[in-house]
DNA sequence: TTGAAAGCGCTAACAC
DNA sequence: GTGTTAGCGCTTTCAA
């Protein structure tokens, strides 16, 4: 590795190769202003014969603009964020802006410092994962004057504007039809994070309305760490050797899910008479297993493609006025291990056993 | 949405506000310099009160240093490059450098964009995936004078530096274990992806070491699109229905290949014995399938660590030096899938049937 | 249609 | 230990 380091080019080289001003050499790079078609091919030839790349850290301070959008999420090992982005990437493709991602791991004090870092670029906007951070992270949004979209959840207050779904009445809903379906003595197992806060409240909707039925959660557990297809599987497992009269589980991710449903399967338990399975996410890497896991989309791409939007709306220039709050209503997704008794059959449906 | 735009602050406000000169200020805010513990202490009270971000914009104009290093990868959906982001994350951690990333769909075109981007804000260090390289994007990053590794690959001459795996060499040691287990009616199913050049070089290295032996692939089929898990398994059963003879099927990555397992398994098929399998890329997600699929680690972690590692040692003031080719040796994890009759057991091998 | 001057907010280098 | 000066490479503004 033994490169020698050159200076690299400015503005300067191009106009003097070109012989005219930087000015107008300027011009014809950002296609602003009018120039002579026969100079701005001069100038074209010579940028591009030197390999001239302009220096956008002088052009954002004199211009006073920057195309980054700052994006802050928890993590990508989450399956659930890489197509949050996909959304994001969509979206701003052809508004000239671009994102950068941070990752917070789930910690305020990390997302505090990635958010600092991304403020410090000067970005046109951030997207931000969740409507919880720290007093200070909040404060330097605020202070910031940009647009701030917080992403995934809409179960709370938004900074600026919010896009995502309630947690809360995805856990509702998902109780309403476990019960709807005639089970009743019901387990749930999930990751043990205390900060993730949307898998709290898809646990505290699903656990009101379960109680609102004189029904309570009959065995839990928690888990963190390792490959989450064995987690479930493990989890699951030892859930029904504690209680064996389980008729339901919910997970709280795919995953783990896939898991359970993978063992009991293996174990020839019926499914889902015996026991019925719903996980969360609406994961398509999934689609191809013996059989389908009832989940729920958290609308992932959506929510990153309606983010980016409301970013690109809120530029100045663009006077479009923006909603501060974009509620999607993800549906359940029935698959093969939630009992339908009594839903109405719906095309696709296999007949009834 | 209408917060009341602000002017952002800078150094000069909390150079008033504290009372003293932006260059002590800057100097603080920077650990840089002697400056007396009081002062220090009020300039960061103000700093801190004002809400005051610094403005990199600025400061890397001035300082002529960018703290950024730019990571260009294909995309998030291959299950292989969270992995190689975290190992890059780790590693930067504690340097001051931070990565940014950006996407380009294995398309040599938008790789160009992304770099001509990507070096417009003159980051420190480029760690780009792949030795395959539009001419265009190789001049740039030559001319860019900054440090470039070219990761995931190692076949083939790098820019500057490269960190990976020999694709062909891991392609030709998945078919030296098949054959010396003796398998011979060998298929292999994987993408269509003509510009993912490692999947080209491991099918290239495995057809190679098979016709060595006078074996030639006896079926082979590609997809695109769609959950890998799903193509996994029509894929395998087109296949038997199309060659019922064949005993090993070689997936181009482990997602089709749980697929094509899952699907196998269900119908009874006895795997190693009758139908022997491997994917590649030992992806962590699938611990927890009911039989361990065969497979060959991709390093993803350590790539990241090691070129991230290789960009923080080539930074100026670290007189280091690297190497410009770190081969990775992954081995093949065995798992369940590939018959082992004649290789001498090993501790954690099931005694043979 | 083109050019010249001023300055974006910060830091390196040098004074004091 | 602290302040002053002179840019970094562009774009804005205004003049020609």
């Amino acid at each position: 590795m033994t490169r020698p380091p050159r200076r690299p080019l400015t503005l300067r080289d191009v106009s003097e190769a070109a012989g005219v001003s930087e000015m107008t050499v300027s011009r014809v790079l950002r296609d602003k202003g009018d120039v002579s078609a026969a100079t701005r091919q001069r100038v074209r030839d010579a940028a591009k014969r030197l390999g001239y790349v302009p220096n956008r850290i002088a052009g954002s301070l004199a211009g006073g603009r920057v195309n980054l959008v700052a994006v802050v999420i928890p993590s990508l090992k989450n399956m659930v964020f890489p197509e949050v982005l996909s959304g994001i990437s969509e979206a701003l493709a052809g508004t000239g802006l671009q994102p950068v991602v941070g990752f917070t791991d789930y910690l305020p004090e990390t997302e505090e410092q990635v958010l600092y870092e991304m403020l410090s670029w000067r970005p046109s906007g951030v997207i931000v994962a969740g409507l919880e951070h720290s007093p200070a992270s909040r404060a330097m949004l605020t202070q910031s004057g940009i647009p701030v979209v917080e992403i995934m959840d809409t179960d709370g207050i938004p900074i600026d504007a919010c896009v995502g779904i309630s947690h809360r009445r995805a856990g509702r809903e998902m109780a309403e039809a476990i019960l709807a379906e005639g089970y009743r003595r019901i387990a749930f197992l999930g990751t043990k994070m205390p900060l993730d806060h949307r898998a709290r409240k898809r646990l505290e909707g699903f656990a009101e309305r379960l109680s609102e039925d004189g029904i309570a959660i009959a065995d839990r557990e928690f888990y963190s760490g390792g490959s989450a297809l064995a987690k479930g599987r493990e989890m699951t497992q030892r859930l029904l050797e504690r209680s064996p009269d389980i008729d339901f589980i919910y997970y709280s991710n795919d995953m783990i899910g896939a898991g359970g449903l993978l063992w009991l399967l293996e174990r020839g338990v019926d499914v889902p008479g015996r026991i019925g399975l719903a996980g969360f996410n609406g994961v398509e890497l999934l689609d191809g297993l013996p059989r389908q896991l009832a989940t729920m989309d958290a609308c992932r791409r959506e929510i990153g493609r309606r983010a980016a939007e409301l970013i690109a709306a809120r530029q100045p220039g663009t006077a479009i006025v923006t909603p501060e709050r974009l509620d999607l209503s993800p549906t359940i997704a029935w698959g093969d291990t939630l009992r339908r008794s009594t839903r109405p059959a719906k095309q696709g449906d296999p007949a009834p056993a």
